[in-house]
DNA sequence: TCTTGACTAGTCCATTATGACCAATTAGCT
DNA sequence: AGCTAATTGGTCATAATGGACTAGTCAAGA
């Protein structure tokens, strides 16, 4: 159900935010939890996984640094071999798409299974969730708009319209 | 980078396979690359590995069978808490709707990172391939048109605006 | 000042998933 | 008949993952 053909998308990431600055590794979860969480799924200890093994690799160097009376923290940056391997990765992955599982249509091959009255009941109240994926999407307007944003804007709203007809359909017989 | 949130999808499809008409392990995998490897992802050892354990919570019941010379094979069946089971993920899963992660879209966080001439090339090559996609899925037209179909030719047809209007954007600057 | 809760920084480990592999059978070709 | 390739049916070792955990620091209020 995975999908997660990977291709090095992981690594990208995670060299491409340390080309703009060397971050320790909790700062680089943290930037991705919170900055970049909507969009990607990357967890802490597979992101000082990834690292370490970068480091093994030569792709990123790291030092220890001690501020403060804070424990010691490991600074991580992209190595200039990194650095080539991310242009590499960059212009590898870009040019492909692939299409992503959406584990959350499993319940759509089994429809029958359902009276038609509560099909539609379900499928509505999804449509609702999507909905509001789509408003609160739009809360975040005022910053800059992303293309990241906007791809997901209309993903959902690809979502909305097929969940649109399917439900008509499933009303009228 | 992950986000297969398992609410039980993975048992729901099984299950739901199983509802139709018992089958060994091989029919079931081979099924599932055959007929819905376009739509979901669920390799063979995890079947195998999903269907035993099933089988020890009760949810379906296997026995033994031999045809011809071939060796034999277990035949997996859903049991009637198995039926209920499913019933019940149906039910749960149908009305909620989660945003898939899209891996091949990190490489959008770098794209300042090529030249307007370069980032315009790769982004055209992807979109030659997502309008292939959707290409090949008309050849299926010919079939039952299934929700699962549109839903995909929707998200490619999204997929495929959105990067006109980066390429646009992109020619533009 | 004491306590409670949040933040920082990172590790650990049980569970999963997957590619690789195996062994037997059958089909296809010459 | 003899050889190879594909299919059948399934297992296994390994790597990746993510939730739980540790442990120290700081902030704020009572």
């Amino acid at each position: 159900m995975k999908k997660i053909i990977d291709a090095g998308e992981r690594e990208l990431l995670l060299l491409g935010l340390l080309r703009r600055r060397e971050m320790h590794g909790y700062q680089l979860s943290d930037f991705l939890e919170t900055h970049l969480g909507l969009f990607f799924d990357l967890k802490k200890a597979t992101a000082y996984n990834l690292l370490r093994k970068m480091e093994k690799v030569g792709w990123v160097t790291s030092r220890e640094e001690k501020e403060g009376r804070r424990p010691v923290r490991r600074v991580f940056a992209i190595s200039p071999e990194g650095e080539s391997i991310f242009q590499d990765l960059l212009r590898r992955v870009l040019p492909h798409y692939e299409y992503p599982a959406f584990p959350a249509n499993v319940p759509i091959l089994f429809l029958d299974a359902l009276s038609p009255g509560e099909k539609t009941d379900l499928l509505k109240e999804r449509r609702g969730e999507v909905e509001d994926c789509l408003a609160s999407l739009d809360l975040h307007r005022d910053h800059v708009p992303h293309p990241l944003l906007d791809h997901r804007r209309r993903i959902l709203q690809a979502e909305l319209e097929w969940l649109g007809v399917l439900i008509e359909g499933a009303d009228k017989k």
